[in-house]
DNA sequence: TTGTAGGCGTTATCAC
DNA sequence: GTGATAACGCCTACAA
């Protein structure tokens, strides 16, 4: 009385297990009559597939290669550490994961890693990189070579990755303008908005959902141009205690990237920090920190694990030719604050 | 070449495999010097038991019951639909859920539908049910009886349940106070909470979260005693044009269970809804479409989605004996805004 | 205390 | 076109 299994289909259709499997596995050979004869009897005894003894049978492996940007950041560290544990959890299911990482601020780098990617020994990539053309070829390459692609945390729009897995950089950038304007107590004043650059697509679409938000709502509120910091602590010093001595108006920070401990660094001296509404993208040790210490006051978050796993499910579902799920591998636009720090 | 499989280890310790399943299975009857050479080959070897081979040898299944309230209710709606999609998806893995419904307001009745679960057919249950010490008792039965058992979005601390599956009720009561002390922007006034009744743990525990953080941060704002609505949509609307007609100053509402559709009726011929902080829990459709009409400003939620999955990952890890993954197993507390949402 | 043989449900390689 | 039959990696009688 347990589950249906192919002997029974094949009992009931009157066929060999040989031909059941055909039809299931939609390979030719069969008379039509006889698939059909078989369809029926699966869909009589509402018969379905066991993944444990198919993916036994056929041998499976799941060998993944993710490409990283280098570090240092935290936020790659975190997600590192994430995937780690997550192979780990999966490795029984066959699972593997290489880590490649591409060093930064080479964007030929990047394009060597992936066309040098061994793609006989793999079965499926995800790319974390900023979109050139020359990613874009790579990007076409691999998919002819047969391999799924996803995108990670920064889209690959116009490539042919088969998925992206993250979250939309401009409603990202509206829910970071939606509560500086709602933290922000007073009507007017201005808002300073931080960046290591705003080279990168996702930094423009953050951008410019935060202004749409701010001018739709809160228009008493100025936005200052971005301050690109280039990954420059004394540099952002610098400016930044500028920008407070010309606009003592400051009611509100946006920082749009990474960087945020050199920011917090800058930004205490100047003595505003606690009066100023603070927010910030990513959830890390020096973020988590300071909502605790009230210095930031919301953070943006795209919580790794669920990147992680995402990017694992879809590629598994795409080696099987499997549909996914859309409203699991949704990636949520988190707000953490200091009272649902996880 | 491909993982090593108990055959290697077998070869490699020059014992046979039914030797190796003992020792791997930690079942008595192997010397412990025998044990230790396979331990030795295992760890040499770097074998890891391949779970879809196990489970498919042993026959496992997983036959699990979840025992909710009655609705009618859009959480549990939503809730029921997340299970069926969910157990959907792994059907494939032998796991199967049914879904029990105990009458509402009958706590008896929740007893004996727990005390009738056919514990010989079951691999494990999720209960989502008030606490009572009758509930207590027939937890201990399961228990006993071999059953894992997991506390659904309603803790049942002190009974044996193995797992508690949901967000802290008081961390939730807190941020719905911060969201609400940072969203009215006058720093004196009166927050109005409505519930269904304050008789539930999770109630009072909110409530009492709420309180901490507005007392602690935003005393300015007075905290006027909770509205009990009882689920009655008339009463709610009387009682609340008399608040209001009482207490002009009210500057925000606190909602904090189910009965969103109807508060909002009832708040909407107050003509304050569009100048009023609202904070309420649960994304549901009605929820939902308030944040879009900015009736509603933000919304604590916690994932159905989750929930489930959680629900059923910690099952079946009781059921294997297996470590469960506590990061992810966490429930967050999910702030939803109108840009944020999913 | 240890080993042998067969089976779990599916797939794949042969023959027929 | 179709059907035996032997894997896949692990577990479990039962035998030694």
């Amino acid at each position: 009385m347990g589950k249906p299994t192919v002997h029974d289909i094949a009992r009931e259709a009157g066929v060999s297990l040989a031909t059941v499997d055909r039809v299931l596995n939609a390979r030719p050979g069969v008379r039509a009559q006889t698939v059909a004869r078989v369809r029926e009897a699966v869909e009589r005894l509402g018969y379905v597939r066991d993944t444990y003894a198919a993916n036994l049978a056929r041998q499976k492996q799941y060998r993944f290669a993710f490409v990283l940007p280098e570090g240092p950041n935290q936020f790659l560290d975190t997600f590192r550490t994430a995937l780690g544990e997550a192979t780990q959890a999966q490795a029984a299911d066959r699972l593997t994961a290489r880590v490649l990482t591409a060093p930064a601020h080479d964007p030929h780098a990047v394009v060597r890693l992936l066309n040098d990617l061994p793609t006989g020994r793999l079965d499926g990539v995800a790319i974390m990189t900023p979109e050139t053309p020359q990613v874009r070829d790579a990007v076409s390459r691999l998919k002819s070579a047969g391999l799924p692609i996803v995108a990670l945390v920064s889209d690959l729009p116009n490539s042919e990755r088969d998925h992206f897995v993250g979250i939309n950089s401009y409603q990202a950038g509206r829910t970071a303008g939606l509560l500086m304007g709602r933290f922000i107590r007073e009507v007017t004043g201005a808002v300073l908005v931080v960046t290591q650059s705003m080279q990168a697509r996702d930094s423009i679409e953050r951008r410019l959902g935060f202004d749409h938000v701010m001018g739709e709502q809160f228009n008493g509120l100025s936005i200052l141009p971005s301050v690109e910091t280039h990954g420059d602590p004394v540099r952002m010093a610098r400016i930044l205690a500028q920008a407070f001595r010309a606009n003592p108006g400051i009611r509100g920070v946006y920082s749009m990237g990474p960087g945020n401990a050199a920011l917090l660094d800058a930004l205490r001296p100047t003595g505003r920090l606690g009066e100023l509404a603070v927010v910030a993208h990513e959830l890390t040790p020096t973020t988590r920190q300071a909502l605790i210490d009230r210095e930031i006051d919301a953070v943006i978050n795209q919580n790794v694990g669920h990147l992680v796993r995402s990017a694992l499910r879809v590629l598994r579902a795409k080696c099987d030719g499997a549909e996914i799920f859309a409203a699991q591998e949704r990636i949520r636009i988190d707000i953490v604050l200091r009272e649902n720090l996880p």
